[in-house]
DNA sequence: GCCGTTTTCGGCCCGACTGTTTTCAGTCG
């Protein structure tokens, strides 16, 4: 690749940076400064190339004079002198060693230059030969806990996706309140209470009148496989599925001070305290203390903002990135509840490759409470199994048609619309005919195959397909699988715009391993005035849960209800497809 | 290296748990 460096490029040059600089033991608050940088970079929903053409690269959180260089030169020439000065220093397979739990950059420094251990290869070889041993500070448990750590390092290099993570926390949750009933609260905190697309590890915090018992009950729940620490209020467990998951318990007192420390994110917490800070007040997760070290503590996390004057800040913004700014503002965006989700707007059945009928399908939607869904099959091209022509299509029309009659005969307002996945082919045409799309209530367009395509063509590609005039929504836009495959590589603000002028919609997908758009790119795309759709793309009728993922990852990306076509309502999402139909090309 | 309601210098978020220890450094979140 030749392009300029991604955001996420670079964020991950600015932590790389940091460790390398710990490893060295240079002085903290220069490493730390790096880590900041890269959090914000992490989080803008433009690229760096955005922010640098407007001159606001040191506007940005953690980005002075030295850092916004850095930036430039890497944009400019993708590569960083200061970098690979450092690397000289301290090679990368070193840095590879930090992936062992419990091993942090001050002993890979100390390993590094006092034994001459590079990597993991050496480290294990080295203490297993027992030359650990002769280390000062290293005892036989610490060397016993190294071992242990380069088998789970090399095991576990993956992290949870949100759903499965999400079902994890919530089996855990269920536990725990059966064994302690008298259990005050209890709630998932860190990345997934924030929602994040992949999870690093659980964490579960209790309120409970004895802490203690919690953490017993907890480190003996059936599916703990080891137990990796345990104190008077957290513990450290592995699960059965290799996650691990961490528990705090505490008083009731504290819930609220303690659910916003450990929902985090780090960098929201160390601006949260800075705030703090400002009014003479430190902050922990046991509440604020005053100079005079006496304890203000918090019931409710609104309690712990508004004592820095600030309003509640719900936990899917809280990355550190313009969510302090927009509170103080007013302006914090009132996030899409999922219960305004009126309709889902894309599904499939058994007459292409879902795993249900159309009845079954329509059945399970009805008892989430929508008022209709869009039947979406997919449409007969190359690899697609089972996908639908002009004429099966025209079939399945009769019975969407006559499964609305019975609800009509049975005055049930609620009602199945006729759509269709059809295929985005790689140069931007679609795999049915304008006719035929016509004849249907709403048209999903997804690309499918020839994701690996260069950016130019790939974006081209989805900017036809926004133009066509019979195509409502772009379905899972990138086609990426987190953890799989990279999605294609398209121009964000290019597609953002585009489907702004045009009234097409740009989906979220929520299949667990799609949540495509991400995001960051929903951010960007609503930044530009697009309208974005939730959509379950389920295939069989336990799917069409998966919905709550989307919606997530929309409050993440800042989507108020009003910028998600599903809240409209039947006739407000028609009337706006069907003056889409007249958008020009 | 960044930053400002104690501003252009002198600070920089906070605490639990562990291991190897007689008081604490390192890791983690």
């Amino acid at each position: 690749m030749t392009s300029a460096p991604s955001n996420h490029d670079i964020a991950n040059m600015m932590y790389t940076i940091a460790d390398t600089m710990e490893i060295m033991g240079e002085d903290r608050f220069r490493y730390q400064a790096y880590r900041r940088a890269g959090d914000a970079i992490q989080e803008l929903p433009a690229t760096l190339s955005t922010y640098r053409e407007r001159g606001e690269l040191e506007t940005l959180p953690g980005v002075g004079k030295a850092i916004a260089a850095k930036i430039g030169e890497l944009l400019d020439t993708g590569k960083l002198t200061f970098y690979e000065r450092l690397q000289e220093k301290v090679p990368a397979t070193v840095l590879d060693m930090l992936r062992v739990p419990g091993v942090g950059p001050r002993t890979v420094g100390r390993l590094y230059r006092e034994l001459g251990i590079d990597s993991l290869t050496t480290l294990r070889k080295a203490a297993e030969e027992g030359k650990l041993n002769n280390v000062k500070g290293f005892g036989t448990k610490t060397v016993e806990g190294i071992l242990q750590g380069i088998a789970v390092a090399e095991q576990l290099d993956r992290r949870t996706l949100l759903f499965d993570a999400l079902r994890s926390a919530e089996a855990i949750i269920t536990s725990l309140r059966q064994a302690i009933p008298s259990i005050h609260s209890i709630s998932y905190a860190g990345s997934l209470r924030r929602a994040r697309q992949t999870i690093g590890d659980l964490d579960i915090l209790v309120a409970a009148d004895e802490p203690t018992t919690v953490v017993q009950a907890f480190t003996t729940l059936p599916n703990v496989t080891q137990v990796v620490s345990s104190g008077n209020e957290k513990a450290t467990v592995y699960l059965h599925s290799g996650l691990q998951a961490d528990l705090i318990a505490l008083k009731p007192v504290m819930w609220g001070s303690a659910l916003l420390h450990f929902t985090g994110s780090q960098a929201h917490n160390i601006r949260f305290r800075e705030l703090a800070l400002a009014r003479g007040l430190s902050f922990s997760e046991h509440g604020f203390k005053h100079a005079d070290g006496t304890m203000l503590t918090c019931a409710t996390e609104e309690e712990a903002y508004a004592a820095i004057d600030l309003p509640w800040i719900p936990p899917e913004l809280r990355e550190g990135v313009g969510e302090f700014e927009a509170a103080k503002a007013k302006r914090l965006p009132a996030l899409l509840d999922i219960a305004d989700i009126k309709a889902d707007l894309h599904m499939h059945s058994s007459w292409s490759d879902g795993k249900a009928s159309i009845r079954e399908m329509v059945e399970t939607a009805k008892t989430l409470g929508y008022q209709f869904v869009v039947m979406t099959d997919h449409s007969a091209y190359l690899s697609i199994t089972n996908g639908l022509d002009a004429a099966r299509l025209q079939q399945q029309a009769l019975e969407v048609a006559e499964i609305n009659a019975e609800f009509a005969a049975r005055n049930d307002t609620f009602r199945v619309l006729h759509g269709v996945e059809v295929d985005i082919t790689p140069d931007g045409a679609l795999a049915l005919s304008d006719e035929v799309l016509a004849g249907l209530d709403v048209v999903v367009a997804s690309p499918h195959i020839n994701l690996r395509q260069p950016p130019e063509k790939a974006t081209e590609r989805l900017l036809r397909a926004i133009h066509n005039p019979h195509v409502d929504i772009i379905g899972h836009p990138t086609g990426r699988l987190i953890g799989e495959r990279e999605g294609a590589d398209i121009d964000i603000d290019a597609i953002g715009r585009a489907a702004a002028e045009t009234g097409t919609f740009l989906e979220v997908n929520s299949g667990p391993d799609r949540l495509d758009l991400d995001a960051l790119s929903v951010h960007r795309v609503l930044d530009l005035g697009a309208t974005i759709v939730v959509n379950s793309d389920a295939h069989h009728p336990d799917h069409l849960q998966w919905i709550r993922l989307g919606a997530l990852t929309a409050r993440r990306g800042w989507a108020t209800s009003e910028r998600v076509a599903n809240t409209w309502g039947y006739d407000r999402l028609m009337e706006w497809v069907r003056r889409n139909d007249t958008k020009v090309s």
